[in-house]
DNA sequence: AGCACGATTAACT
DNA sequence: GTTAATCGTGCTC
């Protein structure tokens, strides 16, 4: 389980946005830090697809902030907000159309004395709950806006699991988007893989 | 140049 | 249930 599995590949993530927040669920997440491998398996996911979608970011088009989203899939769309957390998407579907995997919450496996020394003052259960406390334990911030995926030069990388049947998985509308229009603010595009179907 | 707000979290009452 | 923390981003003037 500890144990370095094959890395996910670009087609991976050159699919429709929901079929691989689906398939995130039970891969497993993996940030090398100075040699160390720190991460967990994949609970929650949420998917951000199109110009059309008001919940996603690139509602207001290509901007600095939103060209990530644009290119090539299989990379890293990190962002900040609240004026004090990241968070940490992946850019899926093919080049030229943007859209993005939300990381909301992981199982940690690996690297616990890490995640531990910064997610101590909380019980283990709210370690990695949270997109927010998923960047804070692996220390992912701004400087991995842009990595890819498919490179372990990039030090963050998904690694195959354990799958996650569909008896496991639960959808609900995306969190957070209380001023986003109909349908976007519903359409259940949020993925959730009980603990109980995993590991 | 100024402004309102945010894909959140933790600590309150 | 409520609220402060805190600043990059995109929009308006």
């Amino acid at each position: 389980m500890l144990d370095p599995s094959p890395i996910l590949e670009r087609d991976f993530y050159n699919r429709p946005a929901l079929q691989v927040a689906r398939e995130l669920l039970g891969m497993r997440l993996v940030r090398s830090e100075d040699g160390r491998r720190v991460g967990g398996i994949i609970l929650e996911t949420e998917a951000y697809r199109g110009e059309e979608d008001l919940g996603c970011h690139c509602k207001a088009g290509r901007t600095p902030r939103t060209a990530v989203m644009y290119g090539q899939p299989g990379h890293v769309y990190v962002y900040f907000t609240y004026g004090m957390h990241w968070m940490l998407n992946f850019v899926v579907e093919q080049s030229g159309f943007p859209a993005a995997v939300l990381i909301r919450a992981i199982l940690p496996d690996v690297g616990l004395d890490l995640i531990e020394a910064r997610r101590g003052t909380q019980p283990r259960q709210l370690w990695t709950n949270g997109p927010a406390k998923i960047c804070q334990a692996l220390r992912i911030d701004k400087s991995f806006n842009g990595v890819d995926l498919c490179e372990t030069t990039g030090n963050l990388w998904v690694e195959a699991g354990q799958p996650v049947f569909d008896t496991s998985v639960t959808t609900g509308p995306r969190v957070g988007l209380n001023k986003v229009p109909e349908p976007w603010k519903s359409i259940p595009w949020r993925f959730l893989a009980a603990e109980s179907g995993v590991g």
